[in-house]
DNA sequence: TTTGTAACTGGAAATCTTTTTCATCTTTTA
DNA sequence: TAAAAGATGAAAAAGATTTCCAGTTACAAA
């Protein structure tokens, strides 16, 4: 798993909101651009201690619900818990691996018949959807089975 | 909304996969066939106590993992949190109701050439997905906004 | 039927997980 | 730079889930 960029792309966004850009959320942000798993608040502190060890669990909880509020990050449910976070950049879905755990977005796409056919069949009027498919990363399909 | 069938279309399911009978069982199947909304095991056991007083939580835990184990009932992840639970019969999907979280079965269909876009897209080896709906029901659409 | 037994149950207690509270500290803007 | 609004984190509270364990029960075999 490689490291990717900084969390600078996300700073705009935060801007633009009117949100503070403070150390505890710099941390979060870098701890989520840093890992492509899904992570839990819990996760998430533990590995931000290593650049800011105040970092409190309970900031942690709000930080992460304030940037998924404001679109910068989304839940995963694949893997058992759905409390796990994964960076979201644009209108994507998730490919999440079984194996290792990574995840991996793709865009959104040709969901607009599915939708027309649920609400033919269904009479519900569709506002939205989660929609989260499972696999086999790359690299665990080189390195073996399952 | 309106009560569905008995559970006796489980019963065979559960007899072939040899699992015991038992009223709170029993119970728990009654209350999942009677509601068609995504519900909480703390739901599901305080509607059960209504024919079963002695209904254990615990007990509801074990049978709605169980039962999920088992493929007659899924978790339902829209609405905020993720622990609800509904009957599922057969190859579908949920369409859940925002308003009144009432919960709907569709067909699965129609997402094959999605997963090729996947592999192709991001050489995973697509093996499973999850997908809900959300939009507003029938009633809800006709009774009024939001 | 009756009976033996493995499977199942439910209360209490132990473990998490998540939210609330509140005194203190930090950004930001004026 | 100072004031004010916003953000932080420790502790406590509230919730959700699991573990333990002493009974109880469904079911198969006699």
């Amino acid at each position: 798993m490689k490291k990717i960029s900084s969390y600078k792309p996300w700073v705009e966004t935060l801007k633009a909101f009117g949100v503070r850009l403070t150390l505890p959320r710099k941390t979060v942000l870098q701890v989520l651009a840093d890992n492509r798993e899904g992570l839990t608040p819990e996760e998430v502190c533990r590995l931000g201690r290593a650049s800011h060890p105040g970092l409190g669990l309970v900031t942690v909880y709000r930080a992460l619900e304030l940037f998924e509020k404001l679109g910068m990050i989304r839940r995963v449910h694949s893997g058992g818990h759905c409390q796990s976070y994964s960076a979201s950049f644009g209108d994507t879905h998730f490919v999440v691996c079984t194996r290792c755990g990574r995840v991996t977005e793709f865009p959104c796409c040709g969901l607009l018949p599915l939708f027309a056919h649920v609400r033919a069949r269904t009479g519900y009027e569709v506002t939205g959807h989660i929609l989260e498919i499972t696999g086999l990363c790359p690299d665990c399909v080189k390195s073996g089975e399952n």
